[in-house]
DNA sequence: AACCAGGTAAACATCCGAGGTCTTCGGGGA
DNA sequence: TCCCCGAAGACCTCGGATGTTTACCTGGTT
């Protein structure tokens, strides 16, 4: 095994047995070389990678630091491996989260507290009457978001926030293509807000079923039918 | 932005657009490295971090490859990122895994061939009568993946090995500690064969609820969380 | 005492070049 | 035809030199 990969591991145990704990700084890179029998520059390959995915922060001039770790931080840096990924495997992501997502909406009828369910009001909200695609699926992303967030579950959270990039561009497509897609959103999520407000967690979840499935079903019609549909739509 | 980043982002984009297909080789590092505008050594620090998240594949005395970019190779990466969570938030991977189970164990009992279930009981029966639980944990790993895999959306497989590692040693542990923990748990996965043999979805459902749901509150007791609110809402 | 500008030192960023090691592949002999 | 072996190609590792950025101390001003 390259010496490279052993630094990698012997920093991840490092961390992992607490030697090294959230927002610890290490070494300076001489001195954590010297320490781990290894030059500099393959040092510096460990460390690259370790942030890559977020485990190590590297600041310069200042040093290099262990981040908090926290879920969504980690559960982040999948949203990069995540964007390797073609529309040909969009269907099984989309799965997932149809999944997930009604029961995250179900956790978050019980768990949001009121404040939350206002706020979730309030977003909803600011929606203008008539707006673009873009701005309708980038405040259906934060509306997803939000509850998501409170289903007071962060790694189901953040899960569902990396699940959501890969579909944003279906969504787009779909708001794009698909006549009356944009009203039923709306519809959709003011039934998902009222019931949450309610708290209905059975309800909720229904609904939230209801609402991924529209954009699967759409999408599985899309890919049937169409083959290679235009791609140069931009992201959110 | 350091140079190596914008290395990592070029690469990456490189892979997006099909300049680089799955399989192929990338030009040799002084090459790439002119031809991105930096040094070796930077390069090898963008080609280092890629290779963590399994994007890239260097073989010495070869050259560098890009993978097959499958679903469970990048997902694979996850684990690695779990290795860095601690027990405190061992329940929250739980709760995910708890959710995504039973959904994989009823497209199972849907989409499984008969081959693979018969596969599934032969798997079943190489059990000792009296196992030893590190062995039964690595056999119940094996039948819970299996039937993942039976799902037949890799996404959903791979999702569902990356969260079994974590909870792994908390199985390990309980069936160390809890009386009866080993033979509830061969209970519980010959009711799941049967189901899915029955083609029964949601009876298989079920019993994978209970299964999962079965580690989930000896955890949540054994951790003194009794202040935990209720989640026995049943998934649809 | 509080505040701000300047300078210094520490740490990371980048590059270069020199060996070392491993894999692949083709040639020569049995 | 099969096996051994050597050469070439590619990655691995190292050490040092130089540039950049940041943090922090210092001194003076308000």
């Amino acid at each position: 095994m390259p010496v490279t990969d052993v630094a990698i591991d012997k920093i991840k145990n490092m961390i992992i047995t607490g030697e090294l704990a959230p927002g610890d700084r290490l070494p300076k890179e001489a001195e954590l070389a010297q320490r781990l029998g290894l030059s500099r520059s393959s040092l510096r390959e460990a460390v690259k990678a370790l942030c890559l995915i977020r485990v190590l922060d590297v600041r310069q001039g200042d040093g290099t630091y262990v981040t908090s770790l926290e879920p969504h931080l980690l559960l982040d840096a999948m949203t990069f491996v995540i964007d390797f990924h073609r529309d040909d495997t969009v269907l099984d992501f989309l799965a997932v989260r149809r999944i997930l997502e009604p029961a995250a909406t179900a956790l978050a009828a019980m768990h949001m507290s009121d404040a939350d369910i206002a706020e979730l009001r309030e977003h909803l909200d600011t929606l203008d009457d008539t707006p673009t695609v873009e701005a309708l699926v980038a405040n259906d992303l934060e509306f997803h978001r939000k509850i998501a967030d409170g289903s007071g579950n962060p790694v189901l959270c953040s899960l569902l926030d990396s699940l959501s990039g890969p579909t944003a561009r279906a969504r787009i497509w779909r708001g794009l293509t698909q006549e009356g897609a944009v009203a039923k959103t709306r519809e959709q999520h003011t039934a998902i807000y009222e019931a949450i407000a309610a708290r209905e967690p059975e309800l909720a979840r229904s609904w939230a079923t209801v609402h991924v499935n529209g954009v699967e079903q759409w999408l599985r019609n899309a890919l049937g039918s169409a083959d290679e549909p235009d791609t140069t739509v931009t992201p959110s």
